[in-house]
DNA sequence: TCAAAATGAAACCAAAAGGTTATACATTTA
DNA sequence: TAAATGTATAACCTTTTGGTTTCATTTTGA
């Protein structure tokens, strides 16, 4: 029973708005859909539809307060993002600087 | 001039055939289009989608050799990959052993 | 108590994704 | 040189994706 999720982590992480809002979600510990929403261009019941998602995959998690619906980020599936990328690692180590363009984490991405 | 890709690395390795694909040329080094495709249950049209998404990510390489057109693994783009993590660690580590469940990388992912 | 606020959910839409088949072209090789 | 092999490309199809608008429901607060 590999219970057959929807969106895995991959698929999660492929589009940047949901890349965005975990990186909303990261910054601000907490937030309503709203105030998440509040951050974009798109529709609240876009944003509901990208959380739905983010949360299929396991990488947010909600919790009822009274009409509103908080969310907050749950990075532990990352690890497997993590693992897969450990894999490879050893394919380009030594060949290139990691950290060669990277200033910090602060661009969109 | 940003290079507007119309595929990043995430978009590349959300697909579980691609995903496959780069594991196969990691293993197997370098092999053509047809060699490729007869690992996948998929017509080698689909393949040389696959392919062509993957190398858009720069995530492969071609030569030329005769009729061959042959592909290699090429894994410094994953650095992005690695760089976005990078970012989201500090949000798990030292919650959970990153190692748990892994045994190798062996599993399809 | 009643309007405003927050969310949920349905119906709809265009474009992208992932696949197919068919056809044409280039390169070997018997 | 003719058949076989390897690839490229075009046309097409179905499902998914990412978005919208509209309407209903729940909860709050003046």
């Amino acid at each position: 029973m590999t219970s057959a999720k929807k969106h895995d982590v991959f698929q999660a992480i492929a589009d940047q708005t949901r890349r965005d809002v975990l990186r909303l979600l990261a910054e601000k510990k907490e937030l309503p859909i709203s105030a998440i929403a509040a951050h974009f261009p798109i529709s609240r019941t876009a944003i509901t539809k990208h959380l739905n998602i983010l949360a299929e995959a396991n990488l947010v998690q909600s919790r009822k307060s009274g009409r509103e619906k908080i969310y907050h980020l749950h990075p532990e599936p990352l690890t497997e993002l993590k693992q897969w990328l450990a894999f490879y690692e050893r394919f380009w180590e030594n060949k290139l600087s990691v950290l060669k363009h990277v200033v910090e984490n602060k661009e969109r991405m």
